[in-house]
DNA sequence: ACCTGAACACCGTTCAAGT
DNA sequence: ACCTGAACACCGTTCAAGT
């Protein structure tokens, strides 16, 4: 075992030979996590690793492929397991992998965008997939209205969360929720209600759309409407 | 009136001077049109106006400003209209809307990623805001129902269709949508039934996820899924 | 008010060369 | 196989200056 050193380490600076495509795509996270959406690239993960920018290239073809596998990372980092259980569960199934999806998502807000970008590649989305379609078999429907259905809360899953985070800067931590309804609520302050009279009277409901109170609300509206037909 | 030249007009190039942001904003999303997502950037807009880069400056703060009204130009091109007409009527309404607007998008697709960035800011997005919830309103939900419901077509439209895009070039016009299916349908050839035995007997539904059928179905099921309650 | 000129601090990517 | 050195063709943005 190594000789663990008890001075502060420095900060994965250094030049560290023999890299690998996980500590590549770490770090790119990393520094999405660090700076944003718009800090994410070839030459600064380079910088952090200690490297030149072109030895990026040895572990990815371009940009687009990073981009792809920082998508399939984080998407490992949400527990598979939590679509697994009993047949009569799978609401339940789906309910809580989605608002794991999400919370994993807004951890790192930079890199939520990507997920809007390719998130049907790689062999974690092809895994999820496969688990959203069992739950939804699980909930009695055929073959067809469980594939039509799992893209459908896809679509929603990455649609709520890709919505909620273009609002922030893309910098964790993100405020606390209740801070950023209260900044939604004073933007919708202005609203013109001869113009827009619905608008003007819902704004403190649209001020939470952007709530875990909402998302929830929303899947259950999705998998009612995917199970009504049954 | 201008003398109208019979010569074959050069493209919007020489140094016009005196700009105005609907000539940016339509040269960007002319620019977007022409090189895909990629080649959107203010030196190429300015490059495109006969312009300096930093006389962009003029007419929009930065570039997240440009996105914005690019978003908010795109939008003003669906007719409002369209979610216009009896109560009774309120599905058809909602339906004929969002499938005008995937129309749009589908054909600036290169655009369509910046509706996940900042959709809500803007005066058209307001406007539609307000059709959706009279939409809904008159679908029988109350206020609270209807904003919500409203926020859940919004994620699923754009949502939709960013996803949908994510698997093109972004150059328009993108392959037909026969041609689109059927290279999901090749790429899912792959497929190990043994590891994802749901996915591998369904590739040929997932092979249509991005068609306009999936579309309309997925709404459908949005709507059935926010009136079941009612 | 609107544009130019010039600069600063960046990008992604490629190629040849070293080990 | 994996990295460096050096270059190419780009970026967004700022500042001072002209009209």
């Amino acid at each position: 075992m190594p000789a663990s050193s008890s001075s502060p380490r420095p900060r994965a600076r250094g030049p560290r030979r023999r890299l690998d495509l996980a500590q590549v795509v770490a770090a790119a996270i990393a520094r999405v996590d660090a700076g944003g959406p718009e800090a994410l690239s070839i030459r600064g993960v380079a910088l952090d690793l200690g490297v030149m920018p072109n030895a990026i290239y040895t572990y990815v073809a371009d940009r687009a492929e990073l981009e792809r596998e920082i998508v399939d990372a984080l998407l490992s980092r949400v527990d598979l397991r939590l679509l697994d259980g009993p047949a009569a569960d799978w609401r339940a199934r789906l309910v809580r992998y989605s608002l794991a999806l999400r919370t994993v998502l807004l951890a790192h807000p930079g890199a939520a965008v990507l997920f809007m970008s390719a998130p049907m590649t790689g062999a974690h989305a092809l895994a999820v997939g496969e688990g959203l379609l069992a739950a939804l078999v699980d909930a009695g429907l055929d073959d067809t209205a469980a594939s039509r259905g799992e893209y459908l809360v896809f679509v929603y899953m990455l649609g709520s969360v890709a919505l909620e985070i273009a609002e922030t800067d893309g910098r964790p931590p993100l405020p606390p929720e209740p801070a950023r309804i209260a900044a939604r609520r004073a933007a919708f302050a202005g609203i013109d209600a001869a113009t827009h009279p619905i608008t003007a009277r819902t704004t403190d409901v649209a001020a939470g759309w952007i709530s875990g109170e909402q998302f929830a609300w929303g899947l259950e509206r999705v998998l009612d409407g995917i199970t009504a037909a049954r």
